[in-house]
DNA sequence: AATAATTTTTAGATTTGTCTAAAAGTTAGA
DNA sequence: TCTAACTTTTAGACAAATCTAAAAATTATT
């Protein structure tokens, strides 16, 4: 009946195209087992959900073996990121949520179907690159910005650093650096970096002195500043 | 989490239920005919959906005669029509959407789920009573607002009035209105009427004179003004 | 009141997305 | 290499939402 391409795609299948991206990062396999973790389903789920989006020339599959996106699936996958983060930066900069709050939001308004839509929510938000957590925005031709970031665990001591992103977007986590003023944009400098745990003290531009755990410097992305 | 009731309802759910809301104008009786054509679905289906809504204490329902929106029903469905008309200001008032784009989009954003998302929409958009049709759009507490209008084929010869609404929706219409600069805040001046046909020709402020048929004026609301 | 016309409901099937349990295939260990 | 452990797929069921066809109930007509 239908020869390709334009068979209408559901939400379910639009977080599984999302899953798959995520796992393979774009290129690459995703196991069953991999992509029923993410979707928090059961393995019987997948391989079903594999099959439709298979038929429906979204992935690529051989029995036993992974699945990789073609590139319609790809294209797909990178266009709801994109309507993510656009959503997630309206949220945060024109409704005042907190930057833990959006992110159920906005997995609901990525689904919503209009490309005009979302090339004038880009236009009204001033074509923002990375979304509140520091991720990057893909343009409407899938392109992510890149920057020169560093985990801030990676940095010696003595050296200063502008907080560009988190590597982990649990509410805890977020909740945590917005109690510390560890917010995008920040300013530190690490004063010195503790053998021990792995744990460093950093100084903000207010003076104010933290110590953070390896945990958290591990998950926190800087750009680093020249002296 | 979100607001209050029980069981989870979906957005085919949600759509029966303005679609009953609007057929019982919030209070009466609604029959299986009638939305099944407002649906446009079968009967038969509508009478499994039925079961369903009344299931979830959504609707009341007695076989053979028709259905009623119960409170809780009522309000869910003023709910919906609330955040489909602060949507379509949005679309208008913020991304620059014509009135006759809007309709589909909001009809998607209607169904994301979080009360705090709509009160914050509606503080960001300065709590608006009117959507960009000139429909009103429910408070929070469900309460719409009132306001004095005719249509424009009640004003007699000479008076004058302000257009404040439009009492059909198709994109045909508001295209037509659009190019006759008919847009809502107009004031027109009723020249004369037309017995052969019902028409009537009137004057816009800047002296423009058109000729509207009868289908166009009974189409649009208008506050009469003190001349 | 009896029949015709209409409305509403039921019956049975289909699609999507899910589940559990079990079978089949692959990989790793002794 | 042969079995153990695992991953993946199939089989069979279920709920939501829909359909067509047919039966049941109501209303209208004569």
């Amino acid at each position: 009946m239908d020869s390709g391409s334009h068979n209408s795609i559901s939400p379910t299948e639009e977080n599984y195209l999302k899953a798959i991206f995520k796992i393979t990062a774009g290129a690459g396999l995703a196991s069953t087992n991999a992509i029923a973790q993410e979707m928090e389903t059961s393995p019987a789920s997948v391989s079903d959900m594999i099959k439709r989006l298979s038929r429906k020339h979204l992935i690529d599959y051989e029995k036993w073996k992974g699945v990789s996106l073609t590139k319609e699936g790809r294209i797909l996958a990178i266009t709801l990121i994109r309507r993510h983060r656009l959503w997630e930066v309206f949220l945060v900069e024109k409704l005042h949520f907190a930057w833990d709050e959006v992110h159920e939001i906005a997995e609901q308004l990525e689904h919503i179907a209009s490309e005009k839509l979302i090339e004038r929510l880009d236009e009204f938000l001033g074509t923002p690159k990375f979304d509140p957590h520091g991720d990057p925005i893909p343009d409407a031709e899938g392109i992510f910005a890149k920057r020169k970031q560093v985990l801030l665990s990676e940095l010696n001591a003595l050296e200063t650093g502008v907080i560009v992103g988190v590597h982990e977007h649990s509410t805890a986590f977020l909740q945590y650096l917005d109690r510390m003023d560890l917010v995008l944009g920040a300013v530190l400098k690490v004063q010195e970096i503790f053998e021990y745990d792995g744990s460093m003290r950093i100084e903000l531009e207010n003076k104010t002195s933290l110590v953070l755990s390896s945990k958290v410097s591990q998950h926190l992305f800087v750009q680093r500043q020249k002296p």
